[in-house]
DNA sequence: AGAAGGACCAGTGGTCCGTA
DNA sequence: AGAAGGACCAGTGGTCCGTA
């Protein structure tokens, strides 16, 4: 049931990625999700703690009973996923890292979830949303999609914006910045600047701008995108 | 400061209402809304109680502190409105009723709210809401148009969507119905039906028949009709 | 009874901050 | 330190139901 999941590109993308997954301490959580475990026969996973508050007491139950109530099946044991390097367009990550190219590939997997979230609205007569809402986050995940979530999501979809308006400008930043040997935090910053120049161009209507590209009209505007332009 | 909620139409619509206002009773609330106040000279208004469960203390503040930040001012005696009854097109209520013009023209008027609330909103680079929101609405009251207020708009929403759809069959509808006598409510629902016809015609998407009209466009398609609907 | 609308509520958009 | 994401929260869409 995780075929929906991994297409071409996120196995490409990432097929080098569960080389040294033995370094990682027993007790400490790691790497590990759904494509590894098809890409490399993956093991080694850990559960991971309840979450934060009450953790002491709940460390190792595995099923969890039945709180999800559709498709909790399969990989009980979640993990944050790798945190992402900047990567050139086309080069795969290496090591416990996750590229720029599987970055925006979840942007393409989003949008796909909402079509079919869309199509089942259709289907039952009911309201058809038009933007990646928490709904269609809902569906990802009891898809198996454990790895795509809101926060993620909204935190580079200014860089996704980029990728889509201007993917010549996008892939030189990349690979300036990965030359330079910054951080995603760095070239996530540095991916409001041209987004701004774009807008200049367009009257500073960056809602127009999003509306009008078929892959970013289902994306909500970012708060700071839109703050951070003049008029 | 009333001005802005007091255009012809609103003045014409209604300028025989304040006649008999004296008949109610003392104790039970009754007329006198913001526009007869200034179309009549109006008087005869009450202050209305706090509203529910804790009602028996309260019957006499007037002023009631200052929980509106911006401009409570004018008048501090609301009354409810008067009733809807079906009226022809251009027809006057009588008595203490509202006609149709005059609910229809209240669509118009929160139009006029939102296209304030999205200039506001341009103007500080805010978002900028494309349909009536929650903040239109709370804007329209502060800007003294109180008898603006969601559940009303809401619940004629579709009646609104036929006269914009198909003013003909709407302008019919409501001759015929005022002629059997029946009430708003009945005149209500049977605007369902038409609206479904047109529905039909256009690939039952009233989604995008909504989107389509210019005047529409800003209201969200109400519940009930989209699940009305089959397919 | 028929109707107007205050006020509530489930689920939203947005993102903080405890986590690793 | 840099980063991923569970979970919270203010304000939303939606409309019920106490009111007149």
């Amino acid at each position: 049931d995780t075929t929906n999941t991994l297409d071409a590109l996120s196995q490409e993308g990432l097929s080098e990625e569960p080389v040294q997954q033995e370094k990682e301490a027993a007790g400490s959580g790691g790497g590990g999700r759904a494509w590894e475990v098809v890409a490399a026969g993956g093991k080694k996973q850990r559960r991971r703690k309840k979450h934060g508050k009450t953790a002491s007491l709940e460390d190792d139950e595995e099923t969890e009973g039945g709180d999800e109530d559709d498709n909790g099946g399969g990989g009980g044991e979640r993990q944050r996923e790798h945190p992402f390097i900047v990567t050139e367009p086309g080069e795969v990550a290496r090591g416990k890292k996750n590229g720029l190219d599987y970055l925006f590939h979840l942007y393409e997997q989003c949008r796909d979830f909402l079509i079919q979230v869309q199509n089942i609205a259709k289907e039952r007569g009911e309201k058809c949303p038009t933007k990646v809402t928490n709904q269609v986050f809902r569906y990802a995940k009891k898809a198996g999609a454990s790895y795509i979530n809101k926060p993620k999501m909204r935190h580079y979809v200014h860089c996704y914006a980029l990728h889509c308006l201007d993917e010549e400008v996008s892939n030189a930043l990349r690979r300036a910045f990965k030359e330079r040997g910054e951080n995603v935090g760095a070239w996530r910053q540095a991916c409001y600047k041209p987004l701004v120049t774009i807008a200049a161009r367009q009257g500073w209507d960056i809602d127009a701008i999003f509306n009008a590209h078929p892959l970013l009209a289902i994306w909500y505007v970012p708060t700071k995108a839109s703050s951070a332009l003049p008029c």
